[in-house]
DNA sequence: CTAAAGGTGTGTCGTTTTTACACTATATCC
DNA sequence: GGATATAGTGTAAAAACGACACACCTTTAG
């Protein structure tokens, strides 16, 4: 074992980029550093990752030291490893990304803390350490996803309109969405409880507003999770004719 | 900086999860162990990342010692950490799975690759350390892949049949595909180039051999990575219609 | 030389999904 | 009561999908 000595000198950490909409905005969550190195430059929050805590757990530690937030959307990323990403020695960084609701976010009073600002997703281009390129993969997962679950509600407050939803993908996908079509789709997918009820105090007609409906979610994850693709029907039935016919031939 | 010094007493491994297709069968390269821990028992190969090596590399370096391949399909998957992982100590390990043509693959002779073999996927079971959960992770990763990039190429010789092609989907979906909506769906996507040449030596009528076309599937990724969820064309035309007359507005 | 075996290769039609597209309704503000 | 601002709604054409059955080649065995 001896022989493995020089392997055990290298820390790693976890960086979480958490996303945010707001004002028709997406938006992305970064801390000013207040020490060496990068100090001065916004990075991802992130930390090291203690000899006994499992990787999971440093994220959402991270998560909640910064935001006070538990029990919302966090999810494994990519790993980034570049030997010389950090100035301290081999650290290789497991990135993480996360979707809360502004509305329910409020910073916490912590020191660290004190430095962290929401940006435009749109405007950042310069991070500290490789945070720009783990940014950008987090990004284009979120995009992956928003297509494939409807997460979009992860970053919504828990009523909202379907324009504001509509807005949020739009944010998100970077592209522009036909107002008819996305309804039509967004609510044949059974998954947003009307609430009867609409906005207030604004001027002009006011929009119905939804809420997410987690039940029929978790209904959809379990049973359609096997999309696309679908088996063929008669290949099944043929297997299973075959399959009696041999028992019949057995039985005499 | 010395604070930190506690967290630099960890390492990091690669594994490998890697397929092959062979005789209707997907199967996965295992090393069986021949050293502690876990000695005895299947793995997936991997090995300790040096100090100044690329994660990537040495996934690179994994792959090529036990198969002597270089250029295939190599794709980062997702990292495992959980705390006792690992009996040397605290080790994370960063998975990848790769692709390659088993009629390519030769066993190198170096002692480290006498105790691979290639296992059905269906009837691994049991390996070391979280390897099978590893396993299922990467082997999920490779069912999503191939819905949505034509990679089932890289596990094929580079001549095949259409049947062949279906079989290996139909083996990595685990479902059956109806042959003539498979064909049609295969053929529409344009990346086959029809050799003209059947089969030999095959006691019924000679299935033609097609190849993959790499040149088209590059297009593809450029163009087709923006699939799903199309922009609103009337949008498109609104917002250049805006832009242009803003630029004749600043024009004038 | 004929027949059986065994896999190859092909077309259509009904259903569902997707896309394009424009006007009326309802609230506030003045 | 008219201007403004956003909400909300339907339809038709095109494309994609899914189900489904039989004739065609080639080899091999009798």
């Amino acid at each position: 074992m001896t022989e493995f000595n020089d392997f055990f000198k290298s820390a790693f950490t976890v960086d979480n980029a958490i996303f945010g909409f707001d004002e028709g905005d997406l938006k992305i969550l970064l801390i000013k550093r207040g020490e060496a190195p990068y100090k001065g430059k916004w990075a991802l929050p992130g930390y090291f990752v203690y000899p006994s805590e499992e990787l999971d757990s440093a994220a959402k530690r991270v998560l909640e030291e910064l935001t006070g937030l538990r029990n919302v959307f966090l999810e494994q990323v990519e790993t980034f490893g570049t030997v010389n990403r950090h100035p301290f020695g081999r650290v290789i960084t497991v990135a993480y990304f996360s979707l809360i609701k502004i509305s329910d976010y409020n910073l916490q009073p912590a020191s660290i803390a004190q430095k962290a600002q929401w940006h435009s997703i749109s405007k950042v281009n310069d991070l500290a350490f490789d945070h720009l390129e783990i940014l950008n993969a987090c990004f284009q997962r979120l995009k992956w996803l928003v297509r494939t679950r409807p997460v979009g509600f992860e970053l919504l407050p828990p009523q909202f309109t379907l324009t504001a939803l509509q807005h949020l993908y739009e944010a998100i996908l970077e592209t522009d969405l036909d107002k008819r079509n996305f309804r039509k789709k967004i609510l044949s997918m059974n998954l947003l409880i009307d609430l009867e009820q609409t906005q207030e105090g604004v001027a002009h007609r006011p929009a119905r507003l939804y809420e997410f409906d987690r039940n029929k979610y978790h209904q959809f994850c379990d049973e359609g999770l096997n999309f696309e693709l679908k088996e063929s029907k008669k290949k099944e039935a043929k297997r299973a004719a075959a399959h009696r016919k041999k028992m019949l031939q057995a039985a005499v």
